[in-house]
DNA sequence: TAATCATATAACTATATACTTATATAAAGC
DNA sequence: GCTTTATATAAGTATATAGTTATATGATTA
């Protein structure tokens, strides 16, 4: 086990990021599956504006990384976040999205990306 | 390793709570030694109330526990919450608090209390 | 090039949050 | 019982935050 030490401000940062619901699931998602946002509209009950915006948080604090294709930009955990340790450690306790992951791939607003 | 899965409500609250830079500093210096609040107020430029309703808050979520002995009430983390193995987990890749552990021993405000 | 689809950004709003100061409670010592 | 010390609570305020709707950007396809 390697505990990287991480400075308090940007521990913080990073806590109050993932202390809000909608943020935490996409990020429990996210640590099973890339998604982009019209996926992530599927799971959430809120608008297309809301879902990015939270995607913009967590990008800008470095914690996911987005892929472009085409149309379509897939989010995903970005393993070289130095704050990595940290949310694996996180993520760790949250419940299983698979749950989830279904109601994405029920739907599957996917397909349409030809993916 | 046991992973404890918590509920994803329960789970973003308590990083909320730990998404303060000075909850998250409270608790890392409650991981290392029992404080009362004049003892954490040597440590934050900050009111005393301020620090009670921080306090206040972390109690209300079961994370720290209090023990009142005479006028003094000492806060610890409380190693019975269902969160205690998040928080551990989060808390190992905090720094260190012997600085400021050392400005609460430096001015000694436990001294008046005798123990 | 126009229409469509995916996503982002802007502007706004309601609520939550973290402080402040003033005051209340509670224990200890004179 | 009065004063002091430690802590809590109340009330108020400024700022942060998470959502909304409207609009812009950007890629795809007809």
């Amino acid at each position: 086990m390697q505990k990287t030490t991480v400075e308090i401000e940007k521990a913080s940062h990073v806590l109050k990021l993932l202390g809000d619901k909608t943020r935490l699931t996409i990020m429990a998602i996210l640590k099973q599956r890339e998604c982009c946002v019209c996926e992530l509209l599927e799971v959430f009950d809120m608008s297309q504006p809301a879902i990015s915006q939270h995607l913009r948080k967590l990008k800008d604090a470095g914690l996911v990384k987005e892929d472009r294709r085409g149309q379509w930009i897939y989010y995903s955990l970005n393993p070289r976040s130095e704050l990595y340790d940290l949310i694996q450690d996180i993520l760790q306790h949250i419940p299983d999205q698979t749950e989830n992951i279904r109601k994405i791939e029920e739907n599957t607003p996917a397909l349409r990306c030809g993916c």
